[in-house]
DNA sequence: TTAAACTGATACTATATTGATATCAGATAA
DNA sequence: TTATCTGATATCAATATAGTATCAGTTTAA
């Protein structure tokens, strides 16, 4: 059961990249380069998150990509849901129609309340929130930088 | 971002079936019937729970399956660890070296946290657990039975 | 004024996972 | 001795995931 695929996982070190160049665009190809995601799947997942509001473009030479909000304001229930869809029990959830089955049912109430509990959780963790742990590790171990990626 | 597959899912009912018909082998048909899952789908669902001793079989004529555990014993976490792996944030994880990128491992920190409490929650919902509940249900609406089954 | 550096939009492909079906061999009770 | 069961596999379709390719249009700057 993987909590996070690949389009979360690569949109959220997108937006730190993001994060990171405040107030100037970023071209995918730098945020590819930078992060080691794929450029052409990167570019879907801008355009997906252009949809939703989350960054803005700006067209042709020099142009690129910039947050649209505060990094605050965007939290990882959000990018779940725009990547991986909504988090969910199981289908019988959309049914407006009783279960089939009261076991199912008697689940999804307990199932319900984890819900609640892992959507709030995921809501508190925001970009800026990891943007200033990104930067608390970098400070402690400056030597390091930004290279030291393993082959 | 679905919390349970359809295995798992049938799992639990079929666990159900087996926990009321305590003492007595419940053939994968009767259950199939009660439960509304796929038969041969349920047969390898009930083959897999053998193999981690959540249920024994008897074969042949008025042969079976039942329980081979306390229902209390028989939790979530465990049914969704068989059935759609352990909980787990990224394939990132399982590398025995550092991140390629940082941001990963700060993430990661931020929900091993979740992966944590959601485990806990699951390892309390046990098949005794939702067993109990039912019964419940059942008895304050005495008049539905178990039939009442939309089409 | 045009070439290079960009995004917008979309179509496509490969692989893995999920959900389900089919078949045959062997055990057992009536 | 046959109908009713499980054991063990093999196969399959649908969907989701991950990634690639292409072409059109925009913008800057030489």
């Amino acid at each position: 059961m993987k909590v996070l695929t690949k389009k979360t996982d690569y949109a959220i070190r997108a937006l730190l990249s993001l994060a990171a160049s405040k107030g100037s665009y970023v071209s995918a190809k730098a945020i590819s380069a930078e992060q080691g995601i794929p450029y052409q799947f990167l570019r879907g997942l801008l355009q997906e998150m252009i949809r939703h509001n989350l960054v803005s473009s700006k067209e042709g030479v020099q142009g690129g990509f910039m947050l649209s909000k505060n990094p605050d304001e965007i939290g990882l229930k959000q990018l779940i849901g725009i990547f991986q869809g909504k988090v969910e029990v199981s289908e019988c959830m959309f049914r407006k129609q009783l279960c089939a089955n009261r076991a199912k049912c008697v689940l999804r109430h307990e199932i319900m309340r984890i819900e609640q509990v892992v959507n709030n959780e995921f809501d508190k963790i925001t970009i800026g929130k990891l943007q200033r742990d990104l930067d608390a590790v970098n400070a402690l171990r400056p030597a390091s930088g930004n290279v030291e990626e393993p082959k």
